[in-house]
DNA sequence: TACTTTTGTTCAAACGTTGGAACAAATATA
DNA sequence: TATATTTGTTCCAACGTTTGAACAAAAGTA
């Protein structure tokens, strides 16, 4: 119980009549130690149980071989896939990671940095909180000198790495596939424009219609936080209006799982008199009945290029700073909610 | 940009004319120090942008402030709340926590356990991987002399604090309902019974079958990793099944889901022909359709109580050592995958 | 006035590790 | 044999903070 006392590299070194920096040396493997005190030292080592203290070297070293990740929450099959992702990419560099959740709250984000910050992070890699529209905090990161990497949701202005997939794009995907599906009036439920991504799929959405010719109506596009429910009121909604939409495409799976759901207490029947396609391929959306149409945003893919980013900017830290934007393309996958299987388009 | 030169504590001293013991002093409001020096003390830190080192301070004090806390993974509801709650409480204290995740394997909660002694965490939480059935590893910890928490998958033996839920009894209320809906071949898809949990609902559910008087069929138990795809497939074997189960208890909601899947794929109606009940609330059980039958685990109150058995461990590190375990009672949540509303019973 | 106590600060060592400089011994080169 | 090079190790200072002991000055007590 109680505190055992520790090994040093001190007990290590009394044992075999060495100094402790010999020991340190043989430990690290350095070049001008013998091979014969080398393998003796880690004979002892074990044989004491030594435990090297981070803390110590970090000190010394002016670096700690911790990242921290902020991320909105781990709940979601998105940010988790992620997050396993560069932890795979990252521990086999040597590295390890804290994981701070911001609950989509800015003041919690906040925090994380400061937490992250004072435990000495080697460098932060974050996705933005929705609330979060004033980035002076990310500054903080800059000024302490490490790297910062977003993903995602990221912000263009800070002038830092940025590795997403192509919102504006992927909404032209959407879009295309919706007039194929000779859908005429497509409406657009988005997250808030005052977050990149969805700003993106937002523009994509009405240089879409655009290119197909269709009206874009501003009554039939709505901004909110892409909840279950949200989606069951806007959904409310543009059925109110006196010219319906045969078309909704949303900007997250959850909110299209509220609009089904009042388009099935209506009996208005999907994708036949209005088609839906989400956005993020969560599980569920192969699930329920219909079938989600969706994005699939490649979160292994962006996982492993967000954390070889950290790893170039921890590497060539001296270096000018060249900005590394990567935009993956993103899939749509289509399903029932938007196909239509059995009409003679 | 590099490396910009961080303030410490020595060019506070410098600025005032003072020791940078006077400082140090000063910043942690000790008794002997005059309040002049501490405001002005404060005042240049201020100034400067200071930001203590924690890694000197940690490896002064042989303290780290940090909490390791290994889960099997962060994308799943129950551990991701179990998460918070416990973040909140210990973020109170002047904890940061450092998550891990074990992905159910064993190897990687081996790594993770050594990553995090290596760190010099002040102590950890941990609930167990599915494949862990060796614990020697868990010595480690307690051989280091800090403490270990463990919540939902605990084990016994190890002879550490331990909270959950009454799994046995979660088991028997499963049954009941399953009963009062008619059923009468209950299936059971389990996690594997080496882990402490599974073992009790397995055992919690042998026990109300015979409770009822319903054959105890070992071909209708599977044991897995509880997987949409363990799910998926185990339920393609019970339909092959001579005489098929009218219900199916699903130890986890995700095996669930695959299991859902298969049956649709087979226009097997739910609950009418066979009744689905999961295990843990997660958010698209009430989602999906048919929304699911589950077991609501508390995972807040779980977390709360987990975090404070951790700070009661180290506040009372050298009292004789009385061991906490805390057993919650869980709630069923019915839905349509079990109630067959429409049929008179 | 002389002595004790309190107050505010400095001093010095420590936490465990690292890495460059210094140095002696062994080996190679001329 | 004298000199240069290589090899293996020790020495020492440093990373930034903390903390008990020491000490001088101020305040309190007799």
């Amino acid at each position: 119980m109680g505190t055992k006392k520790k090994t040093t590299i001190k007990d290590i070194a009394n044992v075999l009549g060495l100094t402790p920096s010999a020991v340190s040396k043989a430990l690290n493997n350095h070049p001008r130690i013998s091979d014969k005190t080398k393998i003796s030292v880690q004979q002892v080592a074990k044989n004491l149980n030594y435990q090297p203290n981070y803390l110590a070297s970090a000190l010394r070293r002016g670096k700690s071989n911790l990242v921290g990740v902020i991320i909105p929450h781990a709940n979601s099959n998105f940010f988790s896939a992620v997050l396993e992702s560069i932890e795979n990419v990252l521990n086999k560099e040597g590295y390890n990671i804290i994981i701070s959740q911001s609950y989509e709250s800015f003041e919690k984000e906040c925090r994380a940095i400061d937490a992250l910050l004072f435990t000495q992070v080697d460098g932060i890699i974050a996705s933005l909180a929705n609330e979060t529209t004033d980035f002076s905090y990310y500054e903080k990161i800059k000024v302490k000198g490490i790297p910062l990497i977003l993903f995602d949701r990221g912000e263009n202005d800070l002038g830092v790495d940025y590795i997403g997939i192509d919102d504006y794009e992927s909404s032209h995907m959407v879009v295309d596939h919706l007039v194929s599906q000779k859908c005429k009036r497509i409406a657009h439920i988005g997250g808030f424009s005052h977050t990149r991504i969805f700003k993106n799929r937002i523009r994509g959405y009405r240089d879409a219609l655009k290119k197909h010719n269709l009206p874009s109506d501003e009554d039939l596009i709505h901004e909110c936080n892409l909840t279950k429910e949200n989606g069951r009121l806007i959904m409310k909604e543009l059925l109110q209006h006196e010219n319906k939409p045969d078309a909704v495409y949303v900007a997250g799976d959850y909110a299209v799982l509220g609009a089904l759901e009042y388009l099935k207490e209506n009996n208005i029947k999907v994708p036949e008199e209005i088609a839906m396609v989400g956005f993020g391929n969560e599980p569920f959306t192969s699930l329920v009945t219909p079938s989600i149409t969706t994005i699939e945003q490649h979160s292994t893919e962006i996982g492993r290029l967000t954390a070889e980013a950290f790893l170039r900017r921890i590497k060539e830290s001296d270096t000018p700073p060249v900005l590394n934007k990567i935009i993956l393309d993103a899939e749509l996958i289509v399903r029932d909610s938007s196909e239509k299987k059995y009409i003679h388009l």
